[in-house]
DNA sequence: ACCCAGGGTAACT
DNA sequence: AGTTACCATGGG
């Protein structure tokens, strides 16, 4: 089935491809497909919104993937307040995803001192290796089908020293060690420090896990383009406009410190 | 050969 | 509490 979603601030290869997640690809101009946990959808961007192509029953999964009911209108308004953040989000319609908890937890663990390129190829063969079968293709692993491994046992994905880390991950979540739906209601410090109990997981990892997992949407994740950002723009923290969406605000800053600033205010 | 990539850990001051 | 070498892999 297809679906014809309206949404004004949504420009899918900017979202998908920009670093939040690692599972779309593109299929030709204005076409996209993958996954999300053990679901599968094709998208097509619209002018004024995006086809959503998947089944009936899945609709609701998808709106809420997209954060469809949030309006960025007003957010985008309200960081147009300050100079830097106007510039960012000038030709940029990127949505902040609510994904999949434990695939957003191993997702950025892989992510550590790693480009993104090789995190969607690592991360490609830990489903195909790992996950269950679906028509389309393969589901990211549950955490069941990742505990009690050893590192050998993931050779196949050349994820380097970061194994011993997604191992880690699956067993705490599958032992009850680590609870990311009771993580998810805690305060941001709190859910970091609990976090933070994984191997592998620092600050940086924590706090993707928050925004992009848990939907902490107040989370910073503090990777180097942000605290380049941070020490040229906003050396005294982020500015009262952003409001509880600080983390949605940084998304545009990094993406605009990543592309348009990289040979200019920050070259080398 | 060297440097970097959505960093974290352990071992140092 | 704040620095620093080291950790695997692949691309520039």
């Amino acid at each position: 089935m297809i679906f014809e979603i309206k949404c004004d601030c949504l420009d899918l290869k900017q979202t998908l491809f920009c670093g939040q997640c690692f599972r779309f690809r593109e299929l030709g101009e204005g076409e996209y497909d993958g996954f999300a946990g053990e679901k599968y959808v094709k998208l097509i961007q619209r002018e004024d919104g995006i086809a959503l192509c998947c089944d009936e029953e899945d609709k609701p999964f998808w709106e809420e993937y997209f954060d469809i009911s949030l309006d960025y209108a007003v957010l985008l308004e309200s960081f147009g307040k300050d100079g830097t953040l106007k510039a960012a989000c000038t030709g940029r319609k990127i949505r902040v995803l609510k994904q999949q908890p434990f695939e957003t937890l191993i997702s950025f663990i892989i992510s550590q001192n790693n480009n993104i390129k090789r995190i969607t190829g690592i991360i490609d063969r830990l489903c195909r290796g790992f996950g269950e079968k679906i028509e389309a293709g393969y589901a990211f692993p549950k955490a069941e089908a990742l505990a009690g491994l050893k590192e050998e046992d993931l050779s196949e994905l050349r994820a380097g020293f970061r194994a011993k880390y997604i191992i880690d991950a699956a067993n705490k979540v599958t032992g009850g060690e680590t609870d990311l739906e009771k993580i998810r209601l805690m305060s941001d410090e709190e859910a970091r420090e609990e976090l933070k109990k994984i191997k592998g997981v620092g600050d940086k990892v924590a706090d993707c896990v928050l925004l992009f997992g848990l939907y902490h949407t107040s989370a910073v994740p503090k990777d180097v383009w942000i605290k380049r950002v941070n020490a040229y723009y906003y050396p005294d923290g982020l500015p009262e406009c952003v409001g509880r969406y600080a983390g949605i605000a940084q998304q545009y800053l990094f993406d605009y410190a990543r592309t348009d600033l990289k040979d200019t205010v920050f070259k080398k």
